[in-house]
Order: structure tokens, then C-alpha cells, then sequence
DNA sequence: CATGAATGAGAATTCATTCAT
DNA sequence: GATGAATGAATTCTCATTCAT
């Protein structure tokens, strides 16, 4: 028995690992699937398998297991916009890379629904935003003032300004996954051009 | 005996408009404080100091009250709309004076709210839209599009811009009312300078 | 004013027996239509049309209502029953009557509920006993009975007699309105041959 | 690490057993008590002494209960009445066991109610058909209608018979059981001759 | 007496959370 | 640390009954 002292990483400790991993995962899709509010604990931890005790081992509400699975999209999506302003010294095209980021994303998140849901008919449901998205939001946001703050945004009020280009792709993203089919490309072109020339700017026509 | 008569003016027909009166107002409150998927029928009857029974003699359901909140709001809001729409035939005219209506209501629904709740830190729970907000919105949305379909706005996808300028004003109007003091003229200067020139025609400065 | 007093069936008394006589017929539909135990006072004074606390103003209860009913069957049919008695001195063909009467009154407010749910597939719903059903097996009980103690029937365990044949007729009754067509006949003459007879005395036969 | 380990013998699932079997006791009684359709899930799990939300670990719905107790008594005297045919080739000698087999369970049932409810004057509150007795009914009107159909009984209307039968010794089990003392074998006497030769075969006397 | 809204006890059911195993 | 049954407060909703008008 002593012989395990030398695992650090024996079963215990992976266990603990892969139930907490099973729990966020499971709550992700049930947050994507149900909404946050109207989603239970039991009805996160009766797709994990685990019994529903455990989850209290991990976590000490549906409050916590957001904040987790927000944690988890900052620290994926941070690096990811850090390189995104590296790489794109103008504000536009920060802007244009994060926002196709953003979009790309959600996207993707709609599709993995759609695929988990074939019997609804898309849209019918809103899904409310995840914790990902949340985050991505918070990280977007703090490029946004930076930009701004470093002299590459425009000189302005910087909380309005970030305010007004979250939301707008936030709402544009939800329009954009109700169509068929989803084109993130012109979300993002309409997005950026709003964005940097109000309607004067934007893209013409579309059917 | 006179031509009174007519009117539901007696005793009864008063409690009962009082009483659905203040379920209205409780509810509203209670939309706001605790937000509308959160909160229960309990919440909004409790508050009321009338029995829970009661609430069910005049809706069936917290969805048919947030509708008839939603009504009164629509009701209130698209007579002015309207008038607005004629009196500017202009689309930064109209989009100006719209906005203005919309952010002066919501700061005046917030002092409402600040004046019935002054133990509450102002700021510390983040109220949710109400339903007039939400019927607000619909109807400067309608505006919005009748005037792109008028010619009167861009042609351009007047979904994704629809959407842009409302959520982009409804999220200024978020963050306005958290400032002290505060100024609906500037929120509606950035509001309006933000989607006819987006960046570049933003007001500069800021305290 | 004073010549009301000469009509002593004035308005009020008219309405006071008319709003009776209303919530008895309502009464009766509704325990025919949803069975005593599933229906509520509201059902039945919403059947009449009148206000809610109108019925506390005729019966105190569910129970009271059922009882009147019964009373009120009973009425009708004692002297239909004595009739009966009266007319048939013989012990069986005294039976035979009286089972008639019964299932006759059984066949035909199935044809009355049927009439009035012709939607609902017959004998979906298995229809519970009405009062008047119920006060007539009072009487058939008494008068059964009354003809053993009169020496026209065996001498034996009348208590038990008089259960058999009540119990039998009755579920016999229900069987038979839930065949198509309803053969009242049939029915009776199954009935009484048991009662006689037993299994030995049974009409044979019947597809 | 006995060969007894594959058995659930557990504290825990002991107490499962115990509550589940406390559930269906107390339904048994209620039911018995208030009849079937005025009892109430919360009447059920009052009497067991349990949390509310217990019950809805064992049973979802009163209905379910019901089941549960039918089926309880359907696999105990299943085999009995099987048993029964097998012994009894004749008609009537079939019939009389099986009554007899009825009218003593319910005796007993009636003496283990008296047992539990000592204050409750005997025969005041009058016990509806339990679960068990429905089930028992089920039975044997199967064996009635296998007899018919094998050519031991009579060549009649089997719906009919059976109904006969089974209604006529439930009801006269409603009156053995409110006498004192109960006396099986005398009602059991007098339903038999009832069947078999009706009102001209039945036993004399009474007291 | 009729009216009908208010009442509040009570029903079914869910669910976060605890805790003995 | 996992388990999962027990708990009981909380929720939605119904309904018998009262009582001011």
C-alpha cells in the first residue's frame, strides 16, 4: 500500500480530476442545452453518471460551476486575443480578427447543439450564452480599452465604446446563428464595418 | 342615478383595479430586481401583501403578466414612436429623437426604482430590461426597419442593423444609469454618433 | 309594494326555487359527467351560471347536493316501485319489473351523457353511479325486502339477498351500457333468470 | 465475503425496503380508510411518517401505489386460485373454493384492520375494495371465464356471469365482514347457492 | 338574496443539500 | 471521496368558503 506514495497521480487524484472535468463538461452542454436558469444541479450531474452527492465534492452550486466553466473560457480564449493584439497593430484589424473569433465560436457552439439536438427545429429555442462566451466577452472587452487606452482606438469614452461593440456582435452572433445557412464572414464584415463607419460604412445590399 | 351609472366606479371594481394594479407594479419591481427568469409567481404575490390565491384571478402566469406589462409599455410608447417617426424625416433625425425617448425613459424607470429602493447601493444589483423596455424595443425596432424600407436608412441587411442599434442602446442605457450623475444627452450623442459614424465620428473626450 | 303580499310564488320565492332547481340539474350533469369524486362545487356552479357564493345559499356542500339528488330520485321512484309491488304479487315477476325500471333509467342517462359527449369515445370514461341510481337501489332494496318479510320471497338471509341482487343488477347495468346496442332487455332478463335460478336457470347461449 | 454478499442486505438498502414497504402500507390503509378517490399522496406519506419528497423516490403517483398493491396481490393469490382449478374440476366445487378462498382473505384483512384501528367502532367507516381485493377479482373472474370456456360452466353470457359472480360476493364480503362475529363459511354457503341455483336454492333460515 | 373577488389552506411535485454508509 | 436516499422548504396552482357590496 505504501508503494503508491510514489504516484502522485495515482488513481485518487485522477479520478478527482476527470469527475470535476465530467462535471464541467456536463454542465456546458446543459447550460448551452437548457439555459443557465433553467437548468438544475440534477440536471447536470444526471448526465455526468456521478451521484449526486459528488458533485458537492466539487463544486457548491450551479453559481460556481459558471464561474468555473467562465474561468476555463478566459484561460483558452485569453492567449488566443493576446496573439489576436500581437499580431494586429491596428485597431481595425484587432477588431476584425476578434470579432471573427468570437462569431467562429459561437458558430461552432451552435452547430455542436445542433448536432446534440436534431429533432428541434433550429432557432426555435434561444440559447442563452454560455460561460465561454462570457468570458470571451470580459477578455474582448479588456483588448478593447487597451487598444484605446494605448492610443490605437480612438480617443473617446471608452466604457460606452466597449459596451456598444460587445453587445452589438453579442446580438449580431445570436441573428447569425438563426440563419440558414450560418456565414460568419458577413457577420463579422458587418460587425467591423458598424463598428469603424456606422451605417455610412456598411456593406450594401443583401437580400 | 346619473350617467356615471355606467362606469365601474363602485367599490369593488376599484380594489379590483388597485389590485391588479399592484401586481403589475410588484411584478415590474420584481422583473427588475431579480430578473424574469429567476423570479417566481411567490415573489411577485408576496410582495403585493395580497393572498397567493389572488394573483390567479387576474393572470394565469408570470409569461401573462411580463405581456400585459409589455402592452402597457407598447401602449404608452407607440403613440410617441409615431410621432416621432413623422415629425423627423430624416433617419439621424428620427434615430436621435428615438434613442432620446428611450434612454430618458429608462433613466426615469431607474429613479423610480432608486427612489422605491434607497437602501439599495445604487448599481449593485444589475436590473434586468423590463417589459417596457422590451415593448420599446419592438417598436423602435419596427421604426428602424420602416425606415430602411422607406429608403429613409442605408440598404443594407436591415436585420443585422436593427439589431446593432437596439442592443448597442439598450447596453449604453445599462451602463448610463450606473453613472452619477446621469446625463441621457451624452449617452444619446454616442449612441447616435456611434451608428451613423461609427469610431470615426465619435464625440472625443471623456472625463 | 304591499300587493306582493297577496303572491306568496312571487319573484323572490321563483328565483329561490328556480336557482335551486339550477344547481340540482347542473349537479346531476356534472357528477354524470366527471363522477362525484373528480368534481368540484365549481363545477357545478359554474354549469349554472350563478355566482359562487349563490350555492352556499341552497346546500353546504358536495355532499348535501348528492344527497338531495338522491332524494329527489328517491321520490320519483318510490311510487314508481309501490306501483310495481302493487301490480306483481309474484316474488320474480315483481323482480323482473323493478330490474326493468332500473336499467331502463341506467340505459337512458348513458344516452343522455352520451348525447352530450359525442367526442368522447363511449365507455371510455367509466361512469360512476348517480344519486338517483343510488336512491333507487334504496327502494329496490326495501322492496325486496319488504317481499320476504311479506312471505312472497324465500325465507333466508334477506340482508344478504338484497345485497346480491342490488350488487348484481348494478354491475350487470354497467356492462350493459358500455355494449353496443345498449339491450336493456337482455340485460333484465339475464338478471333476473340469475336471481332465480343461478347458473342452471341462465338464458343459454348469446354469440 | 460470504456467499450472502450478492444479496442487498445493507443498511441502506434494508431502510429502502422498509420505507417502500411503509409507503404501501400506508397506502393499503388510506385507501381502505378514505376510499381510493378521496385519499390524497400527501394522506399516503403523513401516515408513514417520511418527508414528502420521499414518496417520490419509491412511487410517482398515487396511481402507481395502486398498481404496486394490486400487483402484490395479484402474485399471492395467483398461484392460490391456480391451485384451485387445478383441484376443483367441477363447476361449482371451483366456485365455492375460490369464494371461500376470497371471503377469508378479506376477513382477515377486516381482522387486521380492527387490529390497527381499535379505537375505530367496528363497521362505522365503511372500507372501500382495496387494491389486493381488486386484484383478487381480476383472478378469479379469469377462472370463471376459463371454466366457461372449457365447458364447466353453464353455456351463457360469460361477461355477464362473471360480472354476477364477482360483484355478488364482493358485496356480500361488505356485509360478512360488518357483522359479528364474521362467519366465512356461512356467507361463502350463501353465495355459492346463489350462483349455482339462485333464490330457489338457497340456504333457509336466518336468525 | 345575489354577487364575485379575496382568502389561505392544501394538493402535487421538484430540487438543493445533507449525511449515514 | 463516492454514493444515493432522505429531507423539507419552496413552487405552482386549485378550490371551498367567506363577506363586503
Amino acid at each position: 500500500m505504501s508503494n503508491l506514495a510514489y504516484l502522485p497521480a495515482g488513481k485518487r487524484e485522477q479520478t478527482k480530476v476527470q469527475n470535476r472535468q465530467a462535471i464541467l463538461d456536463a454542465a456546458r452542454e446543459v447550460f448551452s442545452d437548457l439555459g443557465y436558469e433553467a437548468c438544475t444541479v440534477r440536471d447536470i450531474i444526471r448526465r455526468t453518471g456521478l451521484a449526486a452527492g459528488t458533485f458537492y465534492n466539487y463544486f457548491r452550486s450551479k453559481e460556481e460551476v459558471f464561474s468555473a466553466l467562465a474561468d476555463e473560457g478566459a484561460k483558452r480564449f485569453g492567449p488566443i486575443l493576446k496573439a489576436i493584439r500581437a499580431a494586429n497593430p491596428d485597431f481595425g484589424d484587432f477588431l476584425r480578427a476578434a470579432i471573427r473569433a468570437y462569431l467562429q465560436y459561437r458558430a461552432s457552439e451552435h452547430m455542436r447543439w445542433l448536432a446534440a439536438n436534431p429533432q428541434d427545429p433550429a432557432g426555435l429555442r434561444v440559447q442563452g450564452e454560455t460561460p465561454e462566451m462570457h468570458a470571451v466577452f470580459l477578455e474582448v472587452r479588456d483588448a478593447i480599452e487597451a487598444a484605446i487606452a494605448a492610443g490605437k482606438g480612438p480617443a473617446t469614452d471608452t466604457d460606452y465604446l466597449a459596451t456598444a461593440c460587445i453587445s452589438m456582435v453579442r446580438e449580431i452572433g445570436g441573428v447569425m446563428i438563426r440563419r440558414e445557412p450560418v456565414d460568419t464572414e458577413a457577420a463579422a464584415d458587418f460587425a467591423v464595418a458598424m463598428i469603424l463607419g456606422g451605417v455610412r460604412g456598411l456593406p450594401a445590399v443583401k437580400p
